[in-house]
DNA sequence: TTGTAAGCGTTATCAT
DNA sequence: ATGATAACGCTTACAA
């Protein structure tokens, strides 16, 4: 345990004043001889020197840290977002500082708290769809707000990058209808959640392509975490005319609805076709291989780490970035032709 | 893009000193006035001031943030370490830094570095084996340091926070040669990580114990990430007297492996019985479900942070904390009693 | 090319 | 109970 050398003492040990190593730390900011330079990096080698980053921030706001605010980590497609996500910042010397909000808007002010004490740069985020008026703090002190997969309606002026749930919606249930399947089922996030707004709002417009009734019975809103999933699934095995298809449209319920289906003997895709969202390496494994609507996490880390680095901070009100990127239906065998013969 | 107020502004406002400020802002740190907290506080509340972290941390060393390092999140076992670990510290009051490497040790040198900047109180690491003398520095700084899920065996002070994995790799091969399998092979990391090194020597108990021989060629050690655990199972495959069971002893090669035996058209557990590293849920929903050993993530997420925020900076060397979990073994499918008839 | 000194926002030690 | 004021480690005019 020995106590950390400062600037001061590299000055010292290295016969210069502490304006001299300053401006070797920094190459930019002044002259300073050729010989002078390798004696100070010399010195701070041998003493083992490291510049503190906290004294560097006091000075002027430090774009050197992104807050990474995500529902729940152990959701794959948020744990390779993340992935994503501190690998691009990284590339740009940009440090991540992670949270997790677990969908409490409760937990979610807190930790926006931190992250305004903190004075981070930008922040990457998940929204609960609550707290609105932090959000709109953020803002106002010159934090590069992103929403990313999901955003709030009533945030207008915050940039989003997601995909575009309501065509991914829309296509999904498309390929069913296109199946013959006239009862299809969906199973998406809270009402509150624009991710399952659009999504539902695609599956409506697909439905009445095709010319199929629409049924409020088939729609289900349930929470993204826990096994609101798997009830969904089992409300909807239990209409008195249930459904032969299902979009189930969020990761960490698709597991609790395989369950279900499973206990309930339904074979997929013989009696049930199913799609989620979802692009998990095991979907493939599964018997069958599972048709997927596969989200590009690549872009969507790398477009949100854009944003929240841009420094828009003096922008004016109401054009805010919003970036959709299109998502890709991947077609394995979980889909099947609407057997007529009951 | 309003200017931040500071602690100067707040006191202004309120008609008092900074010190004063400081003083409701610290509760234990002296007295003050119940009316002039009050007071004070509404100010605060009315600029919407926060505290600047930066300022803060430049007077005392900050036990307020955490490195965790790990070698990539996009792996299902360590986003799910990082997201207790994130809701541990949260608990605490604490920050987490999230960096990961690669399994890269250049890059590991370079996240280290910039940790070191930080003066992070503590660092969760996954480490890559090398760079011994960044993490001897770092723990001689003061930093407590805790390695988990792997070790390095050569830097026998540091903390360590595993599951038991000579027992792990025993019981596992000996469940299988319980099944009568005489051939099992090993799928395992690298023989640098500890992980694999113990789980080989587990292994290679059970089969003494069982009173097998041991065949060099049935021991594979692959790469962490790729593709290299599905060619060390092909390798296997080729094997003239090719085995009938495998432990695979690392997350992300268990997709690889799988799809390897899928398209070699090699039944599970007709014609291979299989052990995993894994306990994702969709290991159960696989066709037949695994049989795993689970990892008690919550437990060594819980061991980490608390080793990583025990501050024992001061203590003497060679008495590093060493915690074993135990690992679950989960019978399901995946494993079958040996077909003698060929 | 180099040195001096004034901040950055906060806490802590004195006095008052 | 409150108020000046000196740190903390670094950057940056401005001087030399």
């Amino acid at each position: 345990m020995q106590k950390q050398p400062t600037i001061r003492d590299v000055a010292q040990a290295a016969g210069v004043s502490v304006a001299v190593v300053s401006r070797v730390l920094n190459p930019g900011s002044g002259p300073v001889a050729a010989a002078t330079r390798t004696r100070v990096n010399e010195v701070m080698q041998s003493l083992g020197y490291h510049p503190r980053t906290a004294a560097r921030e006091l000075k002027f706001g430090p774009p050197t840290t992104l807050g990474l605010l995500l529902a729940d980590v152990s959701n794959p497609f948020f744990a390779r977002l993340a992935d994503r996500v501190v690998q691009e910042a990284h590339a740009r010397g940009i440090q991540v500082l992670l949270m997790t909000t677990q969908e409490d808007d409760h937990l979610e002010a807190e930790r926006l708290a931190t992250l305004i004490e903190r004075r981070v740069s930008g922040i990457i985020a998940t929204p609960t769809g609550n707290n609105q008026e932090i959000w709109k703090k953020l803002q106002a002190l010159g934090t590069d707000v992103v929403f990313v997969d999901r955003s709030i309606p009533t945030l207008p002026e915050v940039d989003v990058v997601s995909i575009d749930n309501f065509e991914s919606g829309r296509s999904a249930t498309a390929l069913l209808a296109a199946h013959g399947h006239r009862r299809i089922g969906i199973i998406s996030g809270p009402a509150t959640s624009t991710t399952g707004r659009d999504r539902i709002a695609g599956y409506r417009e697909a439905l009445e392509a095709a010319g199929l009734e629409q049924d409020e019975l088939l729609i289900r809103s349930a929470a993204f975490r826990g096994a609101a999933g798997g009830d969904a699934a089992s409300a909807l095995l239990n209409l008195e005319d249930p459904p032969t298809a299902l979009v189930v449209a969020n990761t960490a319920q698709v597991t609790e609805v395989l369950k279900r289906l499973s206990h309930a003997g339904i074979a997929i895709p013989g009696a049930m076709s199913v799609i989620v969202f979802e692009d998990s390496p095991w979907t493939e494994l599964m018997t069958p291989p599972l048709t997927i609507v596969r989200q590009p996490i690549d872009l969507l880390a790398r477009h949100s780490v854009q944003l929240a680095l841009a420094n828009t901070s003096g922008r004016a009100p109401g054009n805010a970035t919003v970036i959709r990127v299109s998502a890709e239906l991947v077609e394995r065998s979980s889909v099947a032709r609407l057997q007529l013969a009951k």
